[in-house]
DNA sequence: AAGAAGCCCTGATAGC
DNA sequence: TGCTATCAGGGCTTCT
């Protein structure tokens, strides 16, 4: 399940091998993946040079030098892995049925770049030459939690007035981008706030509690290469370990290491919520 | 208009 | 053992 810390994994395992590199040929093994690709995908990429691969929230974007910009989403369980041109044809190192994009670069050794995605609740898209902030996936997101713009003070004024409950707010990504179910659970539990408070009252002292509780639960999951749970891997196959480290996610019944208490789980907005009741207010 | 629910998709797992 | 039901949840669409 790739939240922004896992994406920012690929991001890094990927930028090596793909910037500055062209797409000497791209293979598409379906019309779709949750979309289909868009009008000659293939074509509009093959002779482009990578210029810089960035994220922004949980999509990667690659700028290319025709001037688009190649935006790929992981979905639920997108995978990318390298594999340099003489290694055999099975490139993912799980089934590869699921193996729907392969982006063979030069100037990277031919490095082979496959996208395997069972669920394919992932998607590519190329944006137009103009500017990739008003972009269809870009418009209205909210700001990069490990960006400049993101503050206790720009949290706070995102969430005055919303009467959602702080769970749902936070993983609405035009409040902040890259939050998903995971880490939305772990802030709020280091924040000592409850998934259930309404998001207007977390603006202030709790805001700013917030605000660092996402911020330092982010940056530690990426030290960790992210979490592995089900889906996750880097492109070099590895597992992230931050899983071992969850406080709540996935841990219903289990201890609170802060006081004690049970952990719970119930549904919030059709997606399980972990937290500790006893010191979650 | 904000908020909630439904939808897509497959693999792992639980339960019979 | 083998079948079926359930769950996982990104973001988009539809409904209230």
């Amino acid at each position: 399940m790739p939240e922004l810390p896992e994406v920012e994994t690929v991001r890094r395992g990927l930028s090596p091998i793909m910037e500055g590199a062209h797409f000497a040929r791209v293979e598409l093994r379906r019309p779709d993946l949750r979309f289909p690709f868009p009008e000659n995908f293939a074509e509009r990429l093959t002779g482009a040079r990578v210029d810089a691969l960035g994220r922004r929230g949980k999509y990667l974007v690659a700028s290319l030098s025709t001037g688009e910009h190649l935006i790929m989403h992981l979905g639920m369980s997108g995978r990318f892995t390298i594999k340099a041109g003489a290694e055999p044809a099975r490139d993912s190192g799980v089934n590869p049925n699921h193996d729907h994009v392969v982006f063979h670069m030069r100037d990277a050794g031919l490095a082979r770049v496959t996208f395997n995605d069972p669920r394919r609740f992932g998607f590519m898209d190329l944006s137009g030459p103009d500017r990739l902030e008003t972009s269809r996936h870009f418009a209205g997101m909210g700001p990069e939690p490990l960006g400049n713009e993101f503050s206790a003070e720009t949290l706070n004024a995102a969430l005055r007035g919303r009467k959602a409950p702080i769970k749902a707010a936070l993983l609405d990504q035009r409040v902040i981008a890259g939050l998903g179910n995971i880490y939305v659970c772990e802030a709020l539990y280091r924040a000592r706030l409850s998934p259930r408070r309404q998001a207007a009252t977390v603006p202030g002292m709790r805001g700013e509690r917030l605000h660092q509780a996402i911020v330092k639960v982010l940056r530690e999951a990426i030290e960790a290469g992210g979490s592995s749970l089900r889906d996750f891997a880097a492109t070099d196959g590895a597992l992230g370990y931050f899983q071992h480290r969850f406080d709540v996610y996935d841990r219903e019944g289990r201890a609170c290491r802060r006081c004690g208490g049970d952990i719970s789980r119930f549904i919030q907005s059709g997606r399980s919520t972990f937290f500790c009741g006893g010191c979650q207010r």
